[in-house]
DNA sequence: GTGGTCTAGACCACC
DNA sequence: GTGGTCTAGACCACG
């Protein structure tokens, strides 16, 4: 399976961060199903071109949070994540990004107005280019 | 004067960088008036209760970003910025917080009515806070 | 014959472990009787839903402590156990699961009284269950 | 601050486990304070005769759980663990290993008495050896 | 000085 | 083939 990562180089952002925050959007928001066998470290590493050590370390982590589930000799497979759970994460994912852009927002004393147009601008902007993109 | 910074002991962000996004906000959203003299570094260190080679390094930043104006001998001074500047800066912190906001809920697949409901709820909430904290 | 024995997928535990080590208690407590011939290894496999590699390798390492026996063409034999051995075991086996707890209950400053407490609450519960099952 | 760790060479257990189930274990029970700084990674590593890397694993799993909070360029503490916490903590701890314990012993067909009595003796043992090595 | 990240490479255990 | 552990060593960011 082919698993759609974007690593960005030149980002202040580690590495396995970058994989690791991928990784779970896909598995949460179920673009990922439950019980897939997700590529060996070995293989990710050199379709990521980077060290087996860094794909290790997402697999590990995310299967401390309980996303994955490993078995040596057989490989990592995407766990169970119910329905509800999975609404409440993405839920709280968006509610969190949100909370604190209108955080920054209220720091630089920008009006309620202001922040609102400058959101819906962006919705349309980002939404809009979705769409074109799939049709 | 006192300067309202809050340091987030918990937070994995760095300490500098707490206090120099404060700062700065602080200095272009005119919430700090051009020409005054900020605490000095130990005083100000003391004041965060953190070392004094992170207040020299936020000063240093600051200073490189023109932001602030260091007399030898007599301190460090809020350096002026143009009604434009600031304008076009905070336009552009809130742009950026909140295409980044954006970009979270499209990587979960939260759709386009979902998350505007989500967004203004969230500034209902903070900027009646505000008002009710001002009141 | 039906071997029970019970896997737990979630488990760190290698799975040729969890099999040897049940596998080993049924034929030592005497629950599997001397002379019983165990299913193949394929069969075995098949039912335990692993693979044919695990069960040899269990197969194989009790045949080295002696437990079992295999015949060329004809399959796998539950061998003698002396009853002085089986008690041996038993002992040996329940000594050295409890020291482990003690062990933990010392690591964590458990006092005697309390450690000993919940040994009796434990005792309790499982043995009535059990009986309970029984009857 | 010295840091009472046992390391066993010769046991399959991993390095990095032994030393974070000891940690562990004297963080919940309070043996070392809320606040503490622990020895730096690098101090640590040479003082266990162990690599950084593998101290800093055991440091970063017990800030996953909460037990420890580090920042950069300052050092790793001891976070705080509240009382009910701690109490409940060491319970489950004690729980979990008394129940593995006697499902052990129900599984060679031991009886209520027999495993009772085997607990005493182990109690009495490891209990008094403590009280002499105290006095 | 501190921790944070990433590397390459080795050896083992499991399936 | 798979994952699991451990190593040495480099380089960076933080205080």
């Amino acid at each position: 399976m082919r698993i759609p990562i974007q690593i960005n180089e030149h980002s202040a952002e580690p590495l396995y961060h970058q994989i690791e925050t991928q990784l779970r959007s896909l598995i949460i928001s179920g673009q990922i199903e439950e019980g897939t066998l997700l590529p060996s470290i070995r293989e990710f590493a050199g379709s990521l071109n980077c060290s087996v050590i860094t794909v290790r370390r997402v697999y590990q982590d995310l299967e401390g949070e309980g996303l994955l589930r490993t078995r040596q000799g057989t490989g990592t497979f995407v766990a169970g994540v119910g329905d509800q759970t999975r609404e409440k994460f993405k839920r709280e994912t968006v509610v969190e990004a949100l909370e604190a852009a209108v955080e920054t927002g209220l720091s630089v004393h920008c009006s309620e107005e202001e922040i609102t147009s400058i959101f819906k601008g962006i919705v349309k902007h980002k939404y809009h280019q979705l769409k074109d993109g799939e049709a």
